[in-house]
RNA sequence: GACCCAUUAGCUCAGGAGGUAGAGCACUUGACUUUUAAUCAAGGUGUCCGGCGUUCGAAUCGCCGAUGGGUCACCA
């Protein structure tokens, strides 16, 4: 709101309360501190030990009921809601008819003693009241709450404080991180930084940001993947290392995509692509027992069972499954290419027996991936960072997570083999020279980290939003990031 | 990027077969010393997303645009 706009109604009564309280010397924003002893949820857990004791509570007036001489009140805090009492005798003529006038939505400390009022609700009987902030703009509707989904991102400050089953997502969502921070610890890796700004964006096929860094002059990318830098510091000798952080993508948005997302990278050095699938359904299905307190969960009205063991099948033996096609007896692209187009799966005429296989996958499968399952053996076409198959040449040792249809993880025995490394590299930068900007680029020092030596090593990646999706029952990845991609109003 | 839908008071929403807009909450004033969607009485809410057009008249109809949502495409 800026000086000389038309202010409404609503808005100009309170900006003449907060004037008249400036006018009185009591503004107050001149006041720094406050000293809360208690939240309202303390107060509801020990409520036998501290009825009739002294607390100090501060938080946001949510609603106010005046009758007269004694008032009730809300406050919410960061952990809840809490009645206050307000009563002409216990504060006063003129702190009683100060409380009065403020308003919902504003700040406020409160001393008194804990209660149950007569309809058993536990209480603080107030004994003085301090204004610590003046709202100056209304709050949505107390029954309502705020639904335009717009607003509520937006100005998800105000989606926060009307919308309680907000606030749990994104506590459960710092629940998950640090759930992962401990279990990953307390197994001795280390957590690392890897930088965001990149001279070379690798580690996934996508488009990525580009800025510009003005003294070097030169053109950078922000990372679309931790995974380049996390292998050179297993050559390095670090043998457990991972990193959570936000990649960039610059691809299209939509329930399951935002331009920056939260990923977590893990690599373990001796470990191989069925260490990591023993490691991922152990740390998810422990997070959901320690944080939702069951494995078996519901997700948009679908129930997961998040139970060990999860079901583990090659993505040969998927298509095989829901298709019929077996890709083992089949040798040639041609052949494959054939079968594609008996099933009405569209491949282009060059597909390679390993594309018709992904591709098959991709629109066959997936959709009956709800139930967690690992899917393993991925075609080398769409793999260029993963291990090949020492008993067909055509598929690597790689592993996709999907639940509720959905790619939740990826893993790899890591290609270790820098001269097949780099010819991967050379392979996908002859995709990039045809037109596939989102194939990786040559990446001439982590060729050279391959050379100095990188132990036989297991790599894994979990999309830390949707993760949090699923164990919050998320419809939107915007559901689960506080402040999500948006455009800019033009006003 | 394509298509569909939405946009009305601070919020949640009605309404409008074209005649200048309504409810509840919130707000203001008054009553009320245990309420809790408090109650009772009275009161004012407004760029009907923006622009252009059709029309005597547009919030309503048409076109263009903005933002959001959804579906699809893209995202191996």
């Amino acid at each position: 709101m800026t000086q000389g706009e038309e202010l409404n109604e609503l808005l100009k009564v309170r900006r003449d309360k907060l004037a008249k309280l400036q006018k009185e010397g009591k503004n107050p924003f001149h006041i720094t501190r406050f000293d809360p002893t208690s939240y309202s949820q303390q107060i509801f857990d020990n409520f036998e030990e501290m009825e009739e004791k002294p607390v100090v509570i501060a938080g946001r007036i949510m609603s106010k009921r005046i009758m007269g001489k004694a008032s009730f009140a809300h406050i919410l805090d960061a952990k809840g809601q809490i009645q206050i009492y307000v009563q002409i005798n216990e504060l006063g003529q003129d702190a009683y008819d100060e409380f009065k006038t403020y308003d919902i939505g504003d700040i406020i400390g409160v001393e008194g003693a804990v209660f149950k009022t007569h309809k058993g609700e536990i209480s603080v009987r107030a004994k003085t009241i301090t204004l610590l902030s003046k709202s100056l703009q209304p709050l949505p509707e107390k029954w309502h709450g705020l639904k335009d989904v717009d607003l509520r991102y937006r100005q998800r400050y105000v989606d926060l404080i009307v919308n309680p089953d907000v606030r749990r997502t994104f506590v459960i969502r710092s629940r998950i991180i640090r759930g992962i921070r401990n279990y990953l610890d307390s197994r001795g890796f280390l957590e690392v930084e890897t930088p965001v700004l990149h001279n070379t964006a690798g580690g996934a096929a996508a488009r990525p940001f580009i800025t510009h860094h003005n003294t070097l002059d030169i053109d950078m990318y922000l990372r679309i993947a931790t995974e380049l830098h996390l292998k050179r510091l297993i050559v390095g000798g670090f043998d457990k290392v991972y990193e959570i952080g936000r990649i960039f993508r610059n691809e299209g948005m939509d329930i399951k995509h935002n331009p920056e997302f939260t990923s977590i990278e893990l690599y373990q050095a001796y470990a191989d692509y069925h260490d990591m699938m023993d490691l991922t359904e152990d740390l998810i299905s422990t997070l959901a027992r320690d944080i939702l307190g069951s494995e078996v969960i519901t997700y948009q009205g679908e129930e997961i069972n998040l139970a060990r063991p999860w079901t583990r099948m090659t993505m040969v033996e998927a298509v095989k499954k829901y298709t019929g096609i077996d890709m083992d007896a089949i040798d040639s692209a041609e052949q494959a290419r054939a079968e594609a187009k008996r099933v009405g799966v569209d491949v282009g005429v060059k597909a390679t027996w390993g594309e018709v296989l992904n591709a098959l996958f991709e629109e066959k499968v997936e959709d009956n991936l709800v139930q967690p399952t690992f899917i393993m053996d991925y075609p080398i076409e769409v793999s260029p960072l993963a291990k090949r198959k020492l008993d067909d040449p055509r598929l690597t040792y790689r592993f996709e997570l999907f639940v509720t249809r959905r790619e939740l993880a990826n893993a790899f025995s890591e290609l270790n083999d820098p001269i097949d490394q780099k010819e991967r590299f050379l392979e996908q930068v002859r995709q990039r020279e045809a037109g596939n900007d989102e194939a990786e680029m040559m990446d001439e020092d982590f060729i050279n980290a391959l050379e100095i030596g990188m132990p036989p090593t297991g790599g894994l990646g979990i999309g830390i939003d949707r993760l949090v999706m699923l164990l919050t029952d998320s419809y939107s990845i915007r559901d689960v990031i506080l402040f999500p991609t948006m455009k800019p109003r033009e006003d």
